[in-house]
DNA sequence: CGATATTGACATGCGTCATTGTCAAACGTA
DNA sequence: TACGTTTGACAATGACGCATGTCAATATCG
């Protein structure tokens, strides 16, 4: 063959770089990953929707994920570390109260469901039904809040007030209120203003942290036999 | 062709009807379609693999289902009825107290959970995600046992003492508690005792029953600030 | 300008599965 | 026994979608 090779650095295009470039295509079809799976879900979602909405051809998707499966690994991921961003900003600065943080916290949450529909159905829907892989990625993602509603409790009320729970499993209740409500308001087409869905929720979290059955309050109270 | 036409009348094989026949196949695809749809869920079950488990042909399938999404809907409300059944069965002698009455629907749901785990990946996972059509069947069937809580809920407790909340969201919310309690106590294998679960997603129930934030309650008591 | 890299539109191969159809064997009844 | 019914095994058809490949048009840079 040719004993000259012409060896030439492109590495841009239209002023950009190819990492860049890649990086946008990424970007971009996650952004049209998020549209897709989140309305007409996972399992109705084609690759050449995916990409027709990303503006970009077949090729590229398999330039940045394996298969569709991947993508939308990518794109739970995506969500779940901007709400987990966006909780913690809204339970930093919150006053130590289980009250309040619950408020914040699910102000948040709730808030971002509202803005954006197509995050509950990935959320709380279709993940579970993608693959084996994708649900142990939601296991954990899910265990993640429930450990922070955990150590929240954990943190609010000493060992003794709390005798007889475990609070792996009430933080799990707990979430799946959560969970449960703000699907329940999507489905009614969010017609409640966003204070009230909160206060119906977060009125758990505040009854729980006033309640503990077997609990021995710091004020000496008979107690009553039966729960 | 021939003039006379021999009309006989079978309805017998193997001493059973043909009518009876029928029912028993629809039956047995429905066992088949509770089998694999709970264990490989919706999205993976293939006619063929349903037939196979039902010990039938496909064309059987299709003299008693429509279609797979036909299917599922049939199993999906055998289920929610046989749940309902063994609710209301619990229910009926409970005494007439938020925290027993909520331990004994608890206690059998949770334990028919325990005892056939394909329930949950069909009542709370793939559900959702069939069509339209069975999403609409399944928010009949989450909103029917909400109701119950929440005529429960009514009936416990005055109009005065639940001031502020939405008892609509309120019984979504423990919905939703119990569903993810049960859920993550299934997919940690079933460790912890039933008891000890149940325990844990009552202990909202109750909380919320001794707790009414902007309550009046029968005996003068100091309202306390915060929680 | 000319060579190469990059892109976009589209075609192709391949496998899977739903759904219908065929056919012979087993069965019940006259 | 003889005939129609019922059943089971399996083939045929057609649709669909993933994943890869082809090719011309466009952009970049020496």
């Amino acid at each position: 063959m040719a004993t000259k090779i012409t060896r030439r650095k492109t590495s841009r295009f239209r002023g950009i770089a190819a990492e860049e470039r890649q990086a946008q295509r990424r970007s971009m079809l996650i952004d049209a990953g998020l549209e897709v799976f989140g309305t007409v879900g996972f399992h109705a979602a084609t690759v050449r929707a995916i990409c027709t909405h990303a503006n970009l051809t077949e090729r590229y998707f398999y330039e940045s994920f394996e298969n569709r499966e991947a993508l939308f690994a990518a794109v739970y991921e995506h969500l779940v570390s901007h709400l987990r961003d966006a909780l913690v900003a809204a339970l930093l600065p919150a006053p130590r109260d289980v009250g309040t943080m619950a408020r914040a916290g699910l102000t948040t949450l709730f808030g971002a469901m509202r803005d954006d529909p197509r995050y509950m159905r990935i959320l709380f829907v279709d993940v579970f039904t993608v693959s084996d892989e994708v649900d142990r990625l939601s296991r954990r993602a899910t265990g993640g809040f429930a450990q922070l509603v955990q150590t929240l409790v954990e943190t609010m009320y000493p060992q003794d007030r709390r005798a007889g729970l475990d609070p792996r499993l009430v933080a799990h209740g707990l979430v799946g209120a959560a969970m449960n409500t703000v699907m329940y308001w999507a489905y009614g087409g969010y017609k409640e203003p966003l204070e009230t869905v909160v206060h119906n929720c977060a009125v758990l979290f505040e009854a729980l942290g006033a309640y503990f059955p077997q609990a021995a309050p710091t004020k000496t109270k008979s107690r009553s036999g039966k729960a």
